[in-house]
DNA sequence: CGGATTATTGAAAAGCCTCAAGAGTAGTGG
DNA sequence: CCACTACTCTTGAGGCTTTTCAATAATCCG
């Protein structure tokens, strides 16, 4: 594996999280034309019902997968941090089911769809790589679904809250024991199915109990294992297991 | 595409649903060995930290996955139907995050893992046609949050409803005006993020309501738009197109 | 038929939401 | 650099959905 520093550099981090590439590999994407670009948050970078013609990789910042119903209320169902692929499902199953929208200030690669498939074609490593990352995507999902379906409010959040210091460092942000907090009280809510208030009122119950504490945005974990055992988080379902063995 | 009855036959036609396979693909699917076996309702198919060492799918009957947290409570995040794969998603991430489990009376297809690569790494219809299979799992995964967090319990409820009618006539199962329902009340409240006792309120209010209406397990759906618009059902992300354009 | 699971119903409690108002913070333009 | 505006955060009070606990009826299965 080469040292240079491509475009796609996130991209090919984030797919040797969970799976082997080979210089063969790792030259296809690179070689890829992808085009940067940077949008200032909220912009939104696909919505439901459109068929995407590009197919691209976060490069900086922070984006978000929502879903509206039908009465205007919001569900935030994944969040995704640098080298994430944000469309590669609508390369296979054509219209979008959901918005993806940047949560930060966003730098994104793109390249067309047709040059992407070709790749994915004639690379079966890389394929296997990105199919991969799609299941560690569907395993978050299910591991929310208990998360929003069967935790009460506090393990709910401190739950997030695990989650996020694992992604982000994974990612190569935050530190050891904290990270600047990526969404707003409403964001939060909006991912755990509930209100900002309440969000609110047991952000304070996790401070006052000196699991973590805040200034800002910027979030401090006082007690990870405590934290841990609040929000019964394991690690498992990230499958990150060749990072943290 | 041939007309024989081949063992993989529920397979191929679910992925038929949503991909286009050719004659070598079929053939190549049709000459794995798999085999055959049936098993009681509940079984447990594969268990949370487990390491597969065969690949199957669903024949005949209907399994789950479920999540268990630390103090005990169960999340069924998903239910799946004949046709499909229940666990491929174990041959590229490793150890299990969470059980399948045999729903009723189950006979499922199994093949050793290493003649399942083999396959998909020599025939990239396949390999396409089972992410597209995953791809749209996950899409049921992010509308499970938005009707999870989101929607109040008659319409979460209701919109199961809808989702069971849709899947099972597309996997050739029901009538046009109802089915039989796979799950115990308790059953549906894991699913729903609910107790029984709600859930059991509340398929009372819908037959109140004139929508449905239940001998025993059988389910009639009396009105269909109406449980469609309580429900605020829509389809769109089942990405079944190929067979409701 | 008998035992176990599942469905049903009531009453009371809990958790989370709604509504509302004030305080803090960040970004913008003069 | 300040002031203005728009978010965002914070806090209180009351209400509603859903849960818990509990007890009985119905159904399934061998």
């Amino acid at each position: 594996m080469t040292d240079t520093h491509h475009l796609p550099d996130p991209l090919i981090r984030k797919l040797l999280n969970r799976s082997s590439l080979d210089d063969g590999d790792i030259a296809a994407i690179s070689a890829l034309p992808f085009r940067k670009r940077t949008v200032p948050a909220s912009t939104y970078l696909l919505r439901e019902g459109q068929l995407p013609l590009r197919c691209g990789f976060i490069v900086e910042g922070y984006a978000f997968r929502q879903k509206l119903s039908a009465d205007g209320n919001r569900s935030i169902v994944c969040v995704m941090v640098p080298g994430d692929l944000f469309d590669v499902q609508n390369l296979l199953l054509g219209q979008s089911d959901h918005d993806v929208q940047a949560l930060t200030r966003l730098t994104v690669a793109e390249v067309a769809i047709g040059a992407f498939r070709d790749m994915t074609m004639s690379r079966p490593g890389l394929i296997n790589a990105m199919w991969t990352d799609g299941l560690a995507e569907a395993a978050i999902y299910r591991e929310w679904l208990l998360n929003v379906g069967r935790r009460p409010a506090p393990a709910r959040l401190a739950h997030l809250l695990c989650e996020f210091q694992v992604r982000l460092r994974a990612a190569g942000m935050g530190s050891d024991d904290g990270y600047e907090l990526p969404m707003t009280q409403e964001q939060l809510g909006d991912t755990l199915g509930l209100t900002s208030v309440h969000v609110n009122r047991v952000l304070k119950t996790l401070e006052r109990q000196g699991l973590i504490s805040r200034k800002g945005r910027q979030l401090t974990v006082l007690d990870w294992n405590s934290l841990q055992s609040a929000a019964q988080f394991n690690p498992r379902y990230l499958h990150l297991d060749r990072l943290q063995p």
